[in-house]
DNA sequence: CTCTGTACCCTTGTATACTAGGGTCCTATC
DNA sequence: GATAGGACCCTAGTATACAAGGGTACAGAG
């Protein structure tokens, strides 16, 4: 039988050189910080698709038991971020191109619904607030560090669900940002950034001239153009996909 | 410090006569058969809000070890199903009404949403199959069986997300519903189920004729309508609630 | 009678041992 | 030489033992 994994069984004579930096703090749930731990790392792609996460490699990395360890995959597991084969190993899921398309559609609407209700209440405070985290993302493209890129790209969007007072959406929101996260930091081309923040400037203009529709129209194309960078998907992607 | 739970140290005198009915099939993980257990308890809420969830107790009755038992646990607390409070103990959590203004309003855009894809592919035979559905929410009602109606309900909507070709998005509604499903079931009145078929009926007789802006705009006060039957929240519920 | 301290039992969190099944590689046989 | 079979090691699944902390009830002191 063919495992989906390409690296098979290396991995014993190499040294255990997991890139997922870790300090354990024995005052908080080790389960927890695990969980944490290993969905920045997957989502991040310091742990690519297909990597094989071995339970007991894991527990050598952390310093930990098995137990926490198999707690924090089986939540990863429930995310669809890691694949468990019984009696074969669990290995961090492949992006499921089928899955990204079912996110983005999630993801899009449940955004520009968002929008809506955040243009019943848009005032100059929260103008400024959302306008001041761009500017954190332009910072970022400047030093050069996509990473820190996405993090405020995050705040933007989680500051439009306080805004709209439905911040308990935001995980749901998230959760399908999650799948996409990974695909932008895999292939997305970084030239491409400033273009983002001009397209989430666009938006906030919109709202600023208290055109909810223009907002609508301006964020729905955003949301439509980002997912379109991967269109032509490349052959040397494949490794890291399925379906 | 109070506990949430109203019930305190009772069940030790008692027979654990908890109301779970449960075959044990070797064959599958174990851990699965105890989380679909649980969840089918809790949502149905044949398992009350704040009901206590002891891992012992429900080794006992699983006839299984903890370690099964505390992974279904992790999974359902993940969901929000349970609170589980360290050194005190697991509950299955309250019905959150911020938590279900939230779920509805993700539902409520995702199924908008997902009737839009249905309508640009609507046919004969897709109306046929949900009428079908239809029909046995109708003979659930005529037998007085509201578990299977509430079973009938989901395989409808579930229905709609594969006629949309998204497929995929079903579980995130699904787990939007969820919360709802609770109140309805507590505290639904039975004399709406009817009026809720009429509902439905509607949304696909303005599929039928084509009209997919009636089909939404109906689709919209159905479910906008079943949110507004607990409006005025009696206060006998509000053991089960928080916030 | 009131209050406080302590012992016991409950809880979940963590660690470890054991079970069952699949992959691989080596060996023996044809 | 090719192939089949078996031993060994890996995996995740499950069971059990131990640890740490909170709740409660009871007993003793003031």
């Amino acid at each position: 039988m063919s495992l989906p994994a390409p690296l098979a069984s290396s991995g014993d004579t190499e040294t255990d050189s997991l890139e997922i930096e870790f300090h354990l703090d024995r005052k908080r749930p080790v389960a927890d910080q695990v969980y944490e731990a290993l969905k920045a790392a997957i989502v991040s792609v310091r742990l690519l698709p297909g990597t094989s996460i071995s339970e007991n490699r894991m527990c050598r990395h952390f310093g930990v038991s098995r137990t926490p360890v198999r707690s924090a995959i089986v939540r990863l597991a429930d995310e669809g971020l890691i694949d468990v084969y019984p009696q074969q190993g669990s290995f961090v899921a492949p992006i499921r191109l089928a899955d990204v398309y079912d996110r983005h559609f999630i993801r899009k609407h449940l955004e520009l619904a968002v929008l809506a209700e955040v243009a019943k209440r848009w005032t100059a405070a929260k103008s400024a607030e959302a306008r001041a985290i761009v500017a954190t993302q332009v910072a970022a493209i400047e030093v050069g560090d996509p990473a820190l890129f996405h993090e405020r790209d995050e705040a933007l969007h989680a500051a439009f669900a306080v805004f709209a007072e439905r911040e308990g959406i935001w995980p749901t929101i998230q959760m399908a940002k999650a799948r996409m996260s990974r695909l932008h930091r895999l292939f997305g081309p970084p030239e491409r950034l400033p273009v983002v923040v001009e397209e989430h400037l666009s938006v906030l203009d919109a709202l600023d001239a208290g055109d909810a529709a223009l907002a609508h129209q301006r964020l729905e194309y955003h949301l439509d153009k980002i997912f379109e960078t991967f269109d032509p998907m490349p052959e040397a992607y494949r490794p890291y996909l399925a379906d």
